[in-house]
Formats: C-alpha cells, sequence, structure tokens
DNA sequence: CTGAAAGCGCTAACAT
DNA sequence: ATGTTAGCGCTTTCAG
C-alpha cells in the first residue's frame, strides 16, 4: 500500500440536502418537499430554503432519489446502428424530448446478435438503470418483446407496429404506393426495387411493408408486377449502387427505380452515372427519407420526418412513465412526395 | 382516490442482494464480495453464491450500488448537433467503448447556448449522473472548462486540443497542408477555401488550423496567398454550395477548392454541376472526412478515422476513471489523402 | 474466510 | 406546516 487515499474513488464533498436544512434551520424532509415544490410547505419556508439552497448551489443527489423513488428519470435508446443517417436522427428526436423533460438519454448499441441478446434478457441489467426504452426500427419478434415486456420495462418502438407496445412511424404501405404511383402517372411501366435487407423474411417489416404498397399501385394501374424486379440495397449507398447494376444488367430492364431509401438511392444515382446511364432521361430513381443531401443531388423521394418520430416516440414514453393520458397503440406520421430532378418521362419506346 | 395502488411507482419485485444471501445462507456481504469476484471468499462459497445467483436471474442494483460506491458507471458525451455526421460517428465509437467496458452513454445535445451554460456549471446536474464526460468539438474557452474541471467531473475532448484535458483528434493543420499541397501539385495556384463557421474568432479552433496549413502550403510552394479567396461554409451542405457561388462569382475565381469538410464539398459539387462548371475540368475539389458518400460522388478527400476517435476518447476516459495509466495530453490521429476523381490539374491557362 | 452494522443521500409515510 | 423515522439495495469497514 502505497496510497494514503484509502477509497477507491474519493467522493467529493459535495453539499447535501443535510447542509441545506441546517443552514435554513429546517428539516430534510421539509427542504425536499420545498425543493419539489411539494404542498404543504410554508411559502415563506420555500423561499429561504430555495434561496439557501441556491447559494450553497446545492445539487439533489439524482443517485440518491433514484435509490428512493425506484425511478431513475432516464430512458434507453437502442439502436441498431449509431452512425447511420436514420438512427442518428431519431436519436436526436429522442434526445431533444428528454432532455426538455429532464431526462437522461442512454444510447444502446445493439448491432450483434449478442447486444440484442443482452437487451431483451437484461443480461446487463440495462432494465435498472432506466425507466423504459425507445426501441428503433429493429426486428423483434413478438416473443422477443413480451419476454421484454416482462422484465417491466416500458417500451415504445420506432418504425415497424407492434401489437404490444405504442409505436410510431409511417405508413410504409402508403409509402411505396405514393412513390411507385408517382413513377407510374410518368409513364412508367417497369419499376425496379430496391429494398433492405437481403432475406429476413418475417424479421425486418419495413421494407416488406413498402414492397406491398408499390405492388398495390402496379395493380390499381394494371401494371404486371414482375418480382424479378427487385434488388437488395441493404439500406446502403453501396448497396444501392450494386442493385442498380443487377438490374440494369438484365436483358429487359426497367426505366424506373424505387429505392427504398435515399441512400439506397444515391448509391444508384452514382452507379447510373458511372455506367453512363442519363437520369432522368434514361432512367427515373426515386428515394424514401429526404436526406439533406437529396435536395443537393435533386432526388426525388418520400419525405419522412425522422426527427419527429424520435421526439414523438420519447413524448409517448415520457407520458407513459408519468402513468399518463391515454396513449394510441400506434402514431403514424405524414409522407409527403417531393419531386426534384431524377424522375421523368421513361424514354420513348422503341418499336418492336 | 379510485386507484388502490398506493406506490406512485410500483416497484417490481425483484430479487435482491439479501434473497441470495439467505439462499446461499451466508450475509449479504459475502454474497457482495463473491459475485464481484473479490479476495478472501472460499472457493466453494463463491461457487454456491454465483449458481444462486444465476438461478435466481439476480441482477444488482445499479443505482444501489452507486449510491454505495459514488460510482455511476456511465459517461456523457456532450454533443452540438446529434444529427450531424461527424458527430454521430464520435458517438457511435464512443458508445462502442463504453458498452465493452460496461459504461453506459448518455449523450447530451448541447446546440443552444442555454446547454452549454446548463453543462458548464452542472444546472442539470449532469456531474452528480456521470463519472466523466466526452467533449465533442465543442469550443469552450479555457475559462469553461476550468469551471468544468472546478466541478470534479472528468473529461476528455475530441477534436480540437486543450491544456487542461486529455484531447484525441488530427493535426488540422496537416489536414490543412495535405489538401492544400494535393492541389498544388495539379498546378493549382489559385485555391479557394471552403470553412467553417462565418465569425468565430476564438470559439472553433479547427477551422482556423486547417486554414493555418492551407497557408504553410501555399508559403511552400511561393504561392500568394490571398485571404479574400475564403468563404464560410458552416460545416453544412447547403452552405458548401453557397460558399461555392461566392467564390466562382469572382472576378478572379479560384481553379480549386479545398473544402473543410466533405459535406460542403458535396455542396459545391452540386453547385458547380449547376453552374454548368465541369469537375475537375474546370475546377477541382478536395474535401475533409472521407463520409460515406465520397467514395459515391468520388470526391477526392483527406481521411480521418471518426468513429476511432470517440472510442480513443472513451478509453482514455475510461483510463482515467480507474485511476490508471499515464495518459497522454494529447492523442493525434492519422490522416490520409484519398484521391480520387475530383481533382485533376486546373484549365489551361488562358494568355493575357 | 465470513458476518454485523454503519452508511451512501434522498424520499415517504407517519406523527405532531 | 414541519419533524421523525424508516427504508431504497448495495458496499465497506471492523470484528471475529
Amino acid at each position: 500500500m502505497t496510497q494514503h487515499d484509502a477509497a477507491p474513488h474519493r467522493r467529493r464533498d459535495r453539499t447535501t440536502i443535510e447542509d441545506v436544512a441546517a443552514a435554513a434551520g429546517v428539516s430534510v424532509a421539509t427542504v425536499s418537499r420545498a425543493l419539489r415544490g411539494l404542498p404543504n410547505v410554508a411559502i415563506s419556508t420555500r423561499e429561504r430554503v430555495a434561496a439557501i439552497a441556491e447559494q450553497l448551489a446545492y445539487r439533489p443527489d439524482p443517485t440518491a432519489s433514484r435509490l428512493a423513488t425506484g425511478r431513475t428519470l432516464s430512458v434507453a435508446v437502442a439502436v441498431p446502428v449509431l452512425n447511420g443517417w436514420y438512427f442518428a436522427n431519431v436519436v436526436a428526436g429522442v434526445e431533444a424530448m428528454c432532455a426538455e423533460a429532464g431526462y437522461d438519454t442512454v444510447v444502446l448499441g445493439v448491432s450483434s446478435s449478442e447486444q440484442r441478446e443482452r437487451l431483451i434478457h437484461d443480461t446487463g441489467g440495462i432494465h435498472r438503470r432506466v425507466d423504459g426504452i425507445v426501441l428503433i426500427d429493429v426486428a423483434y419478434s413478438d416473443q422477443e418483446l413480451r419476454t421484454l415486456a416482462a422484465h417491466g420495462l416500458d417500451v415504445v418502438t420506432v418504425g415497424p407496429r407492434s401489437e404490444l407496445f405504442p409505436s410510431v412511424g409511417i405508413d410504409d404501405v402508403e409509402v411505396g404506393r405514393i412513390a411507385t404511383q408517382h413513377l407510374i402517372e410518368l409513364g412508367h411501366e417497369r419499376i425496379g426495387v430496391i429494398d433492405g435487407q437481403p432475406h429476413d423474411p418475417l424479421e425486418f417489416v419495413v421494407p416488406r411493408r413498402r414492397a406491398e404498397g408499390h405492388q398495390l399501385a402496379c395493380q390499381a394501374a394494371g401494371i404486371d408486377i414482375d418480382r424479378s424486379l427487385r434488388e437488395s440495397g441493404n439500406f446502403s449507398i453501396s448497396g444501392g449502387g450494386e442493385a442498380l447494376h443487377a438490374l440494369l444488367a438484365r436483358s429487359d430492364p426497367p426505366t424506373a427505380i424505387f429505392a427504398m431509401s435515399d441512400e439506397m438511392a444515391f448509391g444508384a444515382l452514382a452507379a447510373a452515372r458511372s455506367m453512363g446511364v442519363d437520369v432522368p432521361g434514361e432512367l427515373s430513381v426515386i428515394g424514401v427519407d429526404d436526406h439533406e443531401m437529396s435536395v443537393v443531388v435533386g432526388l426525388t423521394t418520400v419525405r419522412q420526418d425522422v426527427i419527429d418520430h424520435g421526439a414523438r416516440a420519447a413524448r409517448v414514453l415520457l407520458d407513459r412513465l408519468d402513468g399518463g393520458a391515454r396513449i394510441p397503440l400506434r402514431i403514424d406520421d405524414t409522407v409527403e412526395l417531393v419531386v426534384r430532378d431524377t424522375t421523368g418521362p421513361p424514354p420513348a419506346r422503341r418499336t418492336g
């Protein structure tokens, strides 16, 4: 032992509620009540206590009150890819809302399946560190969600809907319909689709629903649906480019592309350019999101306000935690077609 | 009163350390020691306790241990713009490292000056909710940092260096030098600069240092430095576009552009395209970052690994918290010139 | 090697 | 309107 410092981590001598009580000549209970604005405190007492607390720069220790109340005043947000555009925006929305309500936002990466496991079965103990959790766009099965719920954690998801918890997002069927209809109205009949994950049977519902909308629009227009005209873009820029290559390599290439995210659309645009394919002269491209970059490259897209989704999800969660208002099981935000420069009529049909 | 539920927030009956102690027939102290791997526990006892804890699915309540130890096992990361590319990436790095170390990462938006105030003077009490904090690229004065330090919070910054706390980032002078030198080597002599904030005399050092590097490179090549050949791009896509417009509107436009971030470069590229200016035929553009989008648009850039910066910063912070190793005051990560398609020789000089 | 007991700083009955 | 007194669930001396 060469150190004199006994405590492993010397606690700073902060001023406690007792200091304030002593200085104000009242009991700690009164200080607690006064500072939290509870009733049954003489107004004069309240003011005196407040003044002294202020003067002593007293800050209640959140840990102590967490232990005493059982509430942590913080929420977790579980994110598959923290630096993805979509996720970063949701987190921004969540944080803003939580901060306003005095809640801490703790981010939780859940990219690997081990991390998912930890979350579901609370191996990491996150359930005791937060009052609730926002699940972003993650594909949890009902079984898993049930397990989560069984742990008594309050949950709200953003993205796909769920029967078990409130969720906020958009009507993805509508997204697919709007995008496709726009292309159809321009005269396109062969429309390629760049969707998300390659093989996600049940896991990831968003692409499936957008595809559904796509098909509805086609049917409504009496257009044959060629299911082979679909490639996975993995929701990434590079994936979008590869998907476009595959689609244009066909003997019967599409004249228009519905990419399920702007980032995939960017990749497609870049690929088209590198292949010497003129957009929108020879090929139309529409995306989904309205990424900041979209206005720059003139991408036609279906806009959604992702930050707002995060904020609303947080709001719902906080309302629940406050035991509050009747909360809708689903909040569907509106989307909006934004026509820019990457969509136009199909190239003149060759005869033959 | 229609509710029977007395407690405002019914605490779930979770299994506590006492349950484990009782089931194992030992004292809580022993359980605590056993589970945390402390010495002085008979191996047989340790195993029995572990087995029972496992069986009871016991998870120590972090709040209680926080109160007892004074350590929160969580760190904050203060972010000006949570959904910005740079920031999202740093946060991703921080989160990954912290998660691995068993620390929670709480994100803290500090876009408004009120939020900055709250952070500096701990009006919000964040200092008691975390053990340390990662400050991203924020322009805090030494005075402010000192105030922070006075509150006893462990701090590490990513981006600009500081004499008061460890910091991790890149050599921004070098960044400016590398970018500019690349342009000079291609033959450019009139180089426009798109930098960050419009008027940040002392606040934001990064642009200043990159500009410094730019000037060094010019001097080394014997090129006159035209300080008027610089426009603010505000580190945003749209800002980059506007800056380019301003630069090209001059009577003596530059033949090359050094944009201090890829996003500003994207905006510049889009603006160039819309103005019918060929890149790199008539204008070369180089950025900084190596954004995912850069490879797509073929942007020449100076790459930095931002995720890694976040991870390293977190590592440093955690080391400090562990009272650990000698920690360097500054970690400078390397950068790398990535030549793509947006830079080339200047257009043939007109005579006259 | 193990147990008893005193906190950590605050909140929440229950008195007064 | 205010004070007293138990806890909240864990860690950590200090004894044994």
